[in-house]
DNA sequence: CCTGTTCTAAAACAGTGTCACGATAAAGTT
DNA sequence: AACTTTATCGTGACACTGTTTTAGAACAGG
C-alpha cells in the first residue's frame, strides 16, 4: 500500500559517508543537519528516520571512527620482539590520530548537545586496544615486563599516547619541543617504567 | 556628553563571574549569551561591548580557568624529598581537574565554533605547569632522574597525566580498574621510566 | 528648552536541531 | 476504471542559537 521506501539501508551508509566526509574535511561544525541532507540528495528526515537525530549520527561516527582506527593497529603485525610490537603500535597510534583529528576527536574529545559515548559505547569499542593489550600480554609472558596486570599496563600506555596525541592535536605541547620526539622518548619512559629486572 | 556607561569593568567581572558558575554547574551548553546576559541583568549587547562576543567570553573562561588549576598546583609544597613532590603535584593534577571537569574540559577539549585556543594562549599558560618542572629540575638536580631536559620530562608526566584524566573524565576507562589506582601506577611507572641508575 | 553625542536594550537576521502536518504514490477494493 | 486506504516523505513551523543593526534613552553644553 504505502509508497516505496526511500529512507532504507543503501541511503543510511550513503548519509554515514557524506556525514563521515563533511566531518574529515571541514570538522565538526560543518556537520549541520541541512547541509548534510541536501549533499546527500535528501531531507532532514530521512536523518531522523534512519539514525533518530544527530545525535545518532554522531553515535554512528564514534563507532564507525572506532573500527577504523581499529583497523590501523590491527595492521601492525606482531614479530617476535613484543617490545618492538608495542613501540610500532603506539607510532601506529599516533599516525591514526594525525591522519583524521576530526575523527579522533569525534573519539575523545568532541561532544554535541545531545551526544555523549556512555560506558557502555567505550566498552563496545575496547577491541580496538586489543592489540596492545596482546603486544603488553607477550612481553609479560617472555619476561620483560614486570608481573602487572596487561591490562592495566596497556591502559596506561595507552592513557600516555592519548594524552601526548590529544596535547599535540590541540596545539597545547610547548613550543620548542618536536612532538614526534616528545613521542617516541615517552613511550620509551613509559615501557622502561615497566620493564622487568 | 554621553550617558553614564554600564559595560565597565564591574560588569565585566561580574559576567565572567556568572559564565563560570554557569559552565561549572551545568557544562558548556547552559553558556547561552540570552541566559548570561539576563542571569548578570544586562543584555547580550553588553557581552559584545565588554568580549566581543562568544569566543571572547570562553578565551577569558580558558584563561581564568588556567590560573585557577595553577592554583592548585602552586599549593603542593616544595620538600626535600622531589619524587614523592612529583607524585603529590599530579594527585593535586588528578584533583583539580575532577573537582571541575566543565572548566578541564574548556582548557583542552571544548571547542565553539569561534573558539579554539592558539598557540599563545597555551605558552601564556604553561606557567601552570611551572611546579612540575621545578619539580622534576630538582629532582634531576638530586641526581634521581636520568639526564634530560627537564621540560622534556616534564611535559612527558604531564601528557600522562592529562591523558588519564581526560580518559576518567570521559568514561573511556576500561571498566573493572579504579582510575585512581591506574592513575597511581601510571605515574609511578612514569617516573620509574625516567629513573637515574 | 533644545541640540548633540554617546551608549544601551530591544528587535531583526541568518543559522541550528527538532517535529507536526499535509501532500504523495502505490496497492487493495469496489 | 474509479475510489479508498495507508504507509511514507518533503516542507514548513517552532524554539533556540550567535550576531548585527536600529531606534530610543540619558546626560552635558548652549
Amino acid at each position: 500500500m504505502p509508497r516505496p521506501k526511500l529512507h532504507d539501508e543503501a541511503l543510511r551508509v550513503r548519509l554515514l559517508g557524506v556525514a563521515g566526509a563533511l566531518l574529515t574535511s571541514e570538522g565538526p561544525d560543518a556537520l549541520s543537519l541541512r547541509r548534510l541532507a541536501t549533499t546527500a540528495g535528501t531531507s532532514t528526515s530521512a536523518v531522523y528516520a534512519l539514525f533518530g537525530g544527530k545525535p545518532g549520527i554522531l553515535r554512528a561516527l564514534f563507532a564507525e571512527a572506532f573500527t577504523r582506527f581499529a583497523g590501523h593497529l590491527h595492521a601492525v603485525p606482531a614479530s617476535e620482539d613484543p617490545l618492538g610490537d608495542i613501540l610500532a603500535l603506539a607510532r601506529a597510534y599516533r599516525a591514526g590520530a594525525l591522519a583524521d583529528p576530526h575523527r579522533y576527536a569525534v573519539m575523545f574529545a568532541l561532544t554535541v548537545p545531545g551526544f555523549a559515548p556512555t560506558a557502555q559505547d567505550y566498552a563496545h569499542a575496547e577491541v580496538t586496544l586489543a592489540p596492545l593489550v596482546d603486544g603488553v600480554r607477550r612481553a609479560a609472558a617472555a619476561g620483560r615486563l614486570r608481573p602487572a596486570p596487561p591490562r592495566l599496563i596497556a591502559t596506561v600506555l595507552w592513557a600516555a599516547m592519548h594524552g601526548l596525541v590529544s596535547l599535540e592535536l590541540r596545539g597545547a605541547l610547548p613550543a620548542g619541543i618536536p612532538p614526534g620526539e616528545v613521542y617516541e622518548a615517552a613511550i620509551r619512559a613509559g615501557l622502561d617504567g615497566w620493564r622487568a629486572g
